[in-house]
Parts: structure tokens; sequence; C-alpha cells
DNA sequence: AGCCTTATAATTGTCAACACTTTTGGGGAT
DNA sequence: ATCCCCAAAAGTGTTGACAATTATAAGGCT
């Protein structure tokens, strides 16, 4: 995690932990989507004056995750189904482009590797702590630091948010490992246009079901959710 | 252009303004790739303060304009080739995917008014002061409001910045018209795969074309490049 | 009662001063 | 002469106060 634990003597910037430490609010839904972000509260918070608060906010802007209006105060981002979609689309594209790059690209060994970690993350347990990460993987294989950035940086962090509502479905993993060993095999193969075909449909099919499991109203902030953050 | 002028009646923040006139002068080449963004240097020609000078720098940091590290200074990017390359990979990617979505969302009504409006800029002129930006175009017509704001705004930024090194290549015009011309056809066709395909093979030329142009020591900073911003 | 106007409070934007880090230049030892 | 170390300078990070703007609540009018 972003070093929630404030130790403090990194040669870190304020406004880099203060945005950190922002973001894991934002995952522990202690600032769920719509709130407002109040830079005087946070500053109190973690006892830092208003300026990194300021740099922080304005990343977390940059990122898209809180809206920006001048002297409006800003909003945790509630996406609406719409944009959701939209994102899955982005993520589409991206991550079926990377996939064909890894499949063109990725050293044999990395491949093999990948699906040992597949077959093992599925059976149970890998290494501890170890977290497998199927995407993550095949994105960094295709080598673009700009598109690997854009995925695991800033599309992850508003995923992430609407992850938790699709991640407790049990049926949904089997079916993902089995389009995630389709997709290792095509990579294997290096049938770069299948490849991301494949990632393209795996994709699209996630996000139709994230789309299922959301909730109908979304965003448009005019019903009772007017809480502040403390 | 960004309100050069300064004006300054209007209800948008220092720091907005500021940004604007930073992008301007990288447009401009007052800042070139490679120089430092000096924030005191900045805020005295700007008559402001350092507070939204650092705000629009971490804008510009935000979209990878400028580099970023703790307290070194920051540096207008010089993109390397393979950065270059990266660029318009993703844009090959993004790119091709809006064109698929135009090829089937795109209205008919707005599909021939694109037509025509291609075949108007290429004759010669079109309304003045009207510039015709085809691939904006199309991307704005995929409705994915994440993907154009990606390519219209951040990606585009950066591409601007190369632009001017392939701009006055004639040649280059007439096969570009083509391209975009087959590219409509598809569009209109509604055939959303050729679309896509056609869009990648043409951003991939147009990437392949800038490499050939941009000069050979590209990036890393050790060299006799150790001018300062004003 | 409901709505518009007005005063107050809460919040964001801006500034100038201070603290910390890096860079630069000079002096002494090897 | 080269290298290392140290002090001065330049630059970035942080802070608290002040100005500008928006949100909130009270009061008067229809």
């Amino acid at each position: 995690m972003h070093e929630s634990g404030n130790g403090g003597r990194r040669s870190e910037t304020l406004g880099d932990e203060v945005f950190g430490h922002i973001l894991d609010l934002i995952y522990n839904c202690e600032l769920e989507p719509g709130m407002v972000v109040n830079e005087s509260a946070l500053a109190g918070r973690f006892g830092v004056s208003r300026g990194p608060i300021r740099e922080a906010i304005r990343r977390l802007q940059g990122i898209q995750l809180v809206s920006r209006e001048p002297f409006m105060r800003a909003r945790v981002v509630s996406l609406s189904k719409q944009a959701i979609a939209e994102l899955f689309q982005m993520r589409e594209a991206l991550e079926g482009y990377a996939c064909r790059l890894a499949a063109t690209q990725m050293p044999a060994a990395d491949i093999d590797g990948l699906i040992a970690d597949l077959e093992a993350a599925r059976g149970g347990l890998l290494p501890s702590g170890e977290r497998f990460d199927f995407h993550e993987r095949v994105v960094r294989a295709s080598g673009n630091s700009r598109i690997i950035d854009t995925l695991c940086g800033d599309l992850y962090h508003l995923l992430r948010i609407y992850r938790r509502i699709s991640g407790a479905v049990p049926e949904r993993h089997e079916l993902a490992f089995t389009e995630h060993w389709q997709i290792s095999r095509a990579i294997k193969a290096r049938d770069a246009t299948l490849a991301e075909s494949l990632m393209r449909s795996h994709v699209e099919r996630a996000g139709r079901h994230v789309l299922e499991q959301v909730p109908e109203a979304p965003a448009a902030g005019a019903d009772g959710e007017e809480k502040k953050a403390s």
C-alpha cells in the first residue's frame, strides 16, 4: 500500500505522500464517489499545510479521479454508467493493442513464466503475499511505457473503485481463467491478431459484467449524497 | 490560442491562465525540449506568485510535458526516438479504435459533411480561419469522451511539439489526403474493421515519417543543452 | 407558505516568507 | 594537476496569513 504508516524519513515530497493517502481514502470508501474533498479538513487530518493537499488534489484531478472547477469544491468522481462503458472501451483499445505487442515481443521464457504463474494462481496460491495480475503482466510485456503508464496508472485507479462491485462473483473467476489461458496460448503461438482479438473480447465481457452489477442512479449529485469529508 | 493576451477579467484561475501561457511558450520554442522550467523566473515574468506557476507546472507534469523529480529542476521533456515511437503506437491503438467507433456510430449526415470538408480542404481553402483537422473530426465522432480527451488533450500537446518537424513536406500532403479519403469511404460504408485497419496504417506511416525526420541524439541531457528559461 | 434579496460563514485562490535540498564554485590535501 | 570536502548560492518544498468566490442561512416581501 502507499505507505499509509507515514514513516516520514524518505526523500519523498509531502505532496506525494498525501497523494497516496487520499488515494487510500478513496479505495477504503472513506471518500465515496460524490463526496466533497475538503482541503482544510484533510490538511488538519494529515497535520500538514494546505499546500501539499492542493498538489495532491490537483494530481487526482489530473487523472480524473476528482472533479475540477475553479472555485467549486472538488468531489470524488461518481462515474455514470456511460462513463464506465467508455472507460472499458478505452481499456479494450489499449489493452488489446498491448496484447498484440506482447504477442510479438514477449520473450519466450517470460511467456512460459506467465502461463506457469497463471496456472499456479488458479489452483490456489502463489508464494505468500504475491498477488497475480494477468492483465498487468501482459500490459507490461508490451514494452510500450506510455501505454503501460496509462493502463497501470490512470485507468487502473479509476477501475479499482468499481472493481469491488464485481469482485466477489466466484463463477466469474473460472471464466476469467479460461479466457486468460486462451490469451496466453495465442501469445505463445505468436498470433498477434488473435491475441488482440481475444483480449478485446475478454475486456468487453468484463465491462458488460461490471455494468450489470452497477446500480441504477450513477452520477448527477442532486440526491441525498451530500456528505462531507472529515 | 490560449488567450495569450492576458486580458484578465474572466473567472479563470491564475493557474489556468499560466498553464496556457507556458504551453504557448513551449509551442513557440521559447521553452525548447530539455530546457529547465524555473518557477521563480516564470513568476517574475508573468507578474504572479510562485503558487499559480507551481500548479501550472504540475499540470504540465501530469500530462508528461515536463519532467518531474522531487527537488530536481523541472525540464521540458525531450522525447527520445523510442518515446516518439511509443507515442505513435498509442495513437495507433486509440485512434484506430476511435475510427472503428466512428464507423458504426457516426450519423450519415456528419459523414457526408466530413467528406465534403475533406475535399474542400484539399483544393485550397475552407471558410476563412477554419482549419481542417481530419483526425480530430474522426476522433470526436467516436463519441467516447475519455478517448477524445486523451487524444485531443494529452497526446495532442506532445505530438504538436514534433509536428513542426515534419510539417512542411508537401509531397506528404497528397498521400495523407488519399489515405484520409480511403478512411472516410470505409466509414461511410460502415466497415468498422476496415476503417480501423486503415487508420492504424495511416498513423503508423505518419509515425515512421516523423521518425525519419527527427534528428539523431534526442534525449539524455548530457550535452551542451544547458540553457535556462528566462 | 413560497420566493427573492441580503448578510454571514465556509472554502478555495493567491501571496510572501521560511525550511530543506541540490547545485555550483573555491580551497586544501594527496 | 586531480580529487575530495566544504561553504555559498540557487531552486524547490512548505507554511500561515490574506483576498476572492461560492455556499448557507436568515429576513423581508408578495
